[in-house]
DNA sequence: AAAGTAGCCTGGAAGC
DNA sequence: TGCTTCCAGGCTACTT
């Protein structure tokens, strides 16, 4: 679902088509999706002019003039998509904006998810999700990355997972960027030698840098702000590929419960341990 | 400090 | 065919 890369080009796309429209009407079709009182929600974002849409871990933002920012937490099955005319609810639809222009902003979510707020500069920063988010992966140097978790007991991949150690990582790019740098998902950071974490991180950020180049994974739910879908799914090594064989040493792939999460990996290419 | 689990939610796939 | 169950995923809250 929506990772890094994921919502990272759906931001690249709507700040093409979006930056300078203002946002006339708001429509909550579903008000669990709007994480705070839903009028104070559309008091505060009709009228207002999109001035900027970026993205900070997984979180889609979009910023309306000096001191409101909308965020989207796609969570697994969110979508922002933009149309040029007023949108037509779906069975999924949870929201529309109506845009001064005619065009209209519609946020999709099969799951319910996704979350949804209008927060100020204040309130932005009080919100302990996103003040205690780590570091962006693609701005920060595999050294520091691997410095952030060296020495810690517990596993490499509820790390990678942890958004305060790093922003951004979900499932996918955390099982493709253990297999690519042979660490085993189990393995303990403490466990691991400098240069195997830095190792990880070089790779978690090639693997990042090229789903970004392919416009995101597409499995399920997953389209671009143009409503089209990704092609690193294509590039995948182990994510989903259960049962398959390795793509280095044709042993059989390994699956089983890491961090809470299902995980696939090579029990002979990656190590738990230097 | 770290790991496990339930809960949130839906629909597609797998099993019977 | 039609039913039930399982699973996926990010994150929080709670327990061990």
């Amino acid at each position: 679902m929506p990772e890094l890369p994921e919502v990272e080009v759906i931001s690249r796309g709507l700040a093409r088509s979006l930056e300078g429209r203002t946002v006339e009407s708001v429509k909550i079709l579903n008000h669990g999706s709007v994480k705070m009182p839903w009028h104070v929600f559309a008091s505060r974002v009709a009228g207002r002019t999109i001035s900027a849409i970026r993205r900070r871990g997984k979180l889609l933002i979009m910023d309306l003039g000096e001191n409101l920012h909308v965020t989207f937490h796609l969570k697994m099955t969110g979508r922002v998509i933009a149309h040029e005319e007023a949108a037509t609810p779906q069975k999924h639809t949870r929201l529309i904006f109506g845009l001064t222009d005619g065009g209209s902003i519609e946020f999709h979510d099969t799951r319910k998810f996704g979350e949804v707020r209008a927060l100020t500069d204040e309130e932005l920063g009080d919100w302990k999700f996103y003040r205690t988010l780590g570091p962006e992966p693609l701005e920060t140097s595999p050294e520091a990355l691997a410095e952030a978790v060296s020495g810690k007991k517990a596993r490499i991949k509820s790390l990678l997972l942890n958004q305060s150690v790093v922003a951004g990582v979900g499932n996918i790019y955390a099982d493709e960027s253990l297999f690519r740098s042979g660490v085993h998902p189990t393995a303990k950071a403490c466990d691991l030698s400098h240069d195997s974490l830095v190792k990880l991180f070089t790779e978690l950020q090639k693997v990042l840098k090229q789903a970004i180049d392919e416009n995101g994974s597409s499995i399920r739910d997953y389209v671009d702000s143009g409503g089209d879908a990704g092609s690193f799914q294509n590039s995948f090594k182990v994510y989903g590929k259960k049962g398959e064989p390795c793509p280095c040493c044709q042993g059989i792939l390994d699956c089983s419960t890491v961090a809470g999460r299902t995980s696939t990996y090579c029990n002979k290419c990656q190590k738990l341990c230097d």
